[in-house]
DNA sequence: ATGCACCCTGTAGCTACTAAAGGGTCAAGA
DNA sequence: TCTTGACCCTTTAGTAGCTACAGGGTGCAT
């Protein structure tokens, strides 16, 4: 299969793949005799493992440590559920500061209220010393 | 005051104030006679004024806006108040996004007990089979 | 005069791609 | 057979928002 096709089967662009190839991520493929990149069903497995792991939010350094870790089929399970905890930590540490962040906003907007930009609390807020 | 003070008092690193500078969104500083920059208190209110946008997830793009907004004392509050609105909207958005994340990722995790990678199904369900 | 903290410019690196330039390959249709 | 158009190739550079050098100069206290 050529890199079009593997693009289309993992929704990834083929400026990606060539990517992942390039960092390594992904193994090489073999090359036709017009030097096109030919995939085996191994690189479609592979490359949507990592573009699921991607998308659930793991940098490329995670998803390196993920591979290996799988690679491995004797070790225990729990370096990737380790690494699945570690992960929902660092979600909940998001979720938990856009929620403030939120909050505050919503508090500038209610200040809102004159007419002119010279009184305008958000402006006032954004710029003191605190 | 020099650039290391300001950063102090805005927790900026130097090299940030600089980028800054060279990006035109801080005015450049005077300089001193042996070349160092020179901040006013109009500088240190501006800064304070960027960094606590681009702490609240505001882009560069729109504290620029934010900025030209605020400069103009006589335009409505309606423009800083539409912004606002904005960004809690796309706020909203990522909350929602990596709540739903963290709800795939629990999933999985509660479906980790064997004691192989072999059988393990974060593994499996990110798409390597093995 | 010497040490040290601070400042300067310029350049390159980081993440995870994405785009574009300038070309080659291949199968189908006229 | 020739041409068209979709696909592929490599290389290079760009994105956001900094951060980190390298290789120097400045300013002040001892």
């Amino acid at each position: 299969m050529f890199i079009g096709e593997l693009a289309k089967k993992t929704n990834t662009k083929v400026e990606t793949i060539r990517y992942y190839e390039r960092e390594g991520i992904l193994p090489e493929a073999d090359r036709t005799y017009g030097n096109y990149r030919d995939y085996s069903s191994a690189h479609l497995a592979k490359l949507t493992f990592i573009r699921r792991s991607r998308d659930l939010g793991f940098t490329m350094a995670q998803v390196r440590s993920l591979l290996d870790l799988a690679d491995d089929e004797d070790q225990p399970c729990a370096g990737v559920d380790a690494m699945a905890r570690d992960h929902i930590a660092n979600i909940d540490r998001k979720i938990k500061d856009l929620t403030l962040l939120r909050a505050e906003l919503s508090h500038l907007l209610d200040s809102c209220e004159s007419e002119r930009i010279g009184e305008c609390r958000i402006v006032e807020a954004l710029g003191e010393r605190r």
